[in-house]
DNA sequence: ATCAGCATTCTTGAGTGCCGAGTGCTAAGC
DNA sequence: GCTTAGCACTCGGCACTCAAGAATGCTGAT
């Protein structure tokens, strides 16, 4: 990577047309196929001139001493970058959404749709996790037998996100019911972190008094009925299938499947990208970085919240070759509606 | 399909030759490679002349002239038919059961890891769906008011299943309370049909003296927050990345992921062909006249029972050539593995 | 600076020929 | 009468060659 040739105006355009031809042949581009098809009415020659100080600056690559070019890793980023957001939603798009939208019955039907619908308008993989765990205020707890040895605990938090775990444990149903009152009648609207901090403190403090049932509550923290945000996470990924049309390596389609089946990964990779206190669209190019079998796969995300709080973030993963622009809007709107359906009457 | 020789004992004998070496290479099985795997000792000839008959039995087939012979969907049925279940399930499958079943939290989490356990043993693709609606026997309802218009409705059942959903309604909270409190002191351990009926009935029979309740609760049933089994399905899928490996045509590929990804056509198809009255584990050869998208697959099936109570249905799916016996085996053992965890103490 | 022309490089697809595996049939053997 | 060996025939697949097409880098002219 050579000093760069600063970028021009006429380097601009022709990186541009390069990365928007290869994106939609597939094909490495060449320089007589971009003098014919573009009206610029530059000769091959010049173009070719121009391509090789791309090439000197990192930004195109050739697959073969006599094949086109194909645009970098770099081309992508500098190509988004100057793509401004000013491209509105296509009433296709939002029809679509609209759509799939109606009739949500709660957080983890919308993120469903959304992955479902972000694959539909993207024609790639759509991903949505929600988050959202123990940020969460509490709104109410139940506490109920169902065994032997088993509770089932059953946890709605301010924002209508319901959660359930069969615990191990032998607390008998009246010291559960305790419990819930307990917890129901302190500590509506505190959230977990805040209220386990609570219970300890006041169990170093007033030890005497309340004992036996901050000792209750403090074991159910402890099976995590309460608990933190890792096991609330619920991940949807739709049309995973389109990977097949993009992937022409049989093993790293399989590779590619594999690891998106692994939720996990896939929580961390929107966690690590996707900013939580920013409202944008992120665009990650290549995200190798990340997760390696993921390498030359491209992440648009944003956040998804509901007033000040956020509840997950969706993404659309495709490869580097996808419509940006497209795709970008589709995911700003999706990530606008989400606070716009859960937080007001529909 | 003229008179079947009536298949004999040596006939037997090599189809099942032929089905299991099949299996085993994936390539048309002729008559020589037949003779010298086969220990039996006869010649190709002689080979030749049983596989005439059972071609014109219906059971073989040629994909061209000169290529060896394929089973038919028939003679997988044939294949599987006399393959007495007396496998023992192998001390591997049950070491990866056992840790992937390690701690698990509740029936929908089961049913997650069994599709992905299934996924692995069978390399196929395991699906695991959780049904079990209005059958199952109320614990306790819950109602919160959400927002302007919105009510988070929760029920948990009996089995410890817990579901929640948005309703749009504009009830006090104060009548919520009384519906749930009044749902629960009455109709605790009642299915959600009979509790259905038997509101019907008293809103007819005694209707000035509940009335403001029994229609608070009628309401609620009419938003579906007690509602039918169909809202409460979850399906879980498990490996569908082995299905690159199975299968080499792209497009059908494509079609084939789509498929899976459309959980209500996997809950339809789970639905048609697993007997829930039955214990047994079932075989289905040749797909195609649920789902058109999946001909040529094999589904193998049981239903998922705590006690009599059907909760779910597991299942392998897979192209016509994989290990049976292997997979048979482990459905089979994780369906009674579905009622030990979840009935008694672990 | 820009562009035309030329030699060069490399991919791709078509065409060819050959080998191996399989079949069906007929005739010989137990 | 069942079993087997032998023979002629059919295909699919692989290696190989060859020509066409596309793109490149350079050089020299405008």
């Amino acid at each position: 990577m050579p000093g760069a040739p600063h970028i021009g105006d006429r380097e601009r355009v022709i990186l541009t047309a390069i990365v928007e031809t290869f994106i939609a042949t597939g094909e490495p581009v060449g320089s007589r196929t971009l003098a014919r098809a573009n009206a610029e009415g530059l000769s091959p020659a010049t173009i070719r001139n121009v391509m090789a100080d791309l090439s000197d600056a990192g930004l195109l690559e050739q697959p073969h001493t006599s094949a086109g070019r194909i645009p970098t890793a770099e081309a992508y980023r500098y190509y988004v970058e100057q793509l401004s957001g000013k491209a509105q939603i296509s009433p296709q798009d939002q029809s679509i959404i609209q759509d799939s939208m109606h009739g949500i019955t709660n957080v983890q039907e919308f993120m469903e749709r959304t992955s479902h619908v972000l694959s539909l308008i993207s024609k790639n993989v759509g991903v949505a996790v929600a988050t959202g765990g123990s940020r969460n205020a509490l709104e109410h707890v139940y506490f109920s037998r169902l065994g032997d040895q088993k509770v089932l605990a059953v946890v709605v938090t301010r924002s209508g996100v319901v959660r359930d775990r069969v615990l191990r444990m032998d607390l008998p149903q009246s010291e559960l019911d305790a419990a819930a009152r307990f917890i129901n009648e302190n500590f509506r609207g505190w959230t977990m972190d805040a209220m386990r901090a609570e219970v300890l403190r006041r169990i170093e403090q007033e030890r005497s008094e309340y004992d036996r049932l901050l000792n209750s509550v403090e074991q159910l923290y402890r099976q995590g009925a309460l608990g933190s945000e890792d096991s609330l996470q619920a991940v949807f990924i739709g049309g995973a299938a389109n990977l097949v049309a993009g992937e022409k390596d049989r093993e790293r389609l399989q590779e590619l499947l594999q690891t998106l089946e692994e939720k996990q990964k896939v929580v961390q990779l929107l966690g690590a990208y996707v900013d939580a206190k920013q409202e944008a669209v992120r665009v990650v190019i290549g995200l190798d970085d990340a997760i390696p079998s993921m390498r030359n796969l491209v992440l648009i995300g944003a956040p998804a919240r509901v007033g000040d709080e956020v509840m997950g973030s969706l993404a659309v993963i495709g490869p580097t070759r996808m419509d940006y622009q497209h795709t970008i809007t589709a995911v700003s709107y999706i990530a606008r509606l989400f606070d716009q359906v859960l937080n007001e009457s529909e």
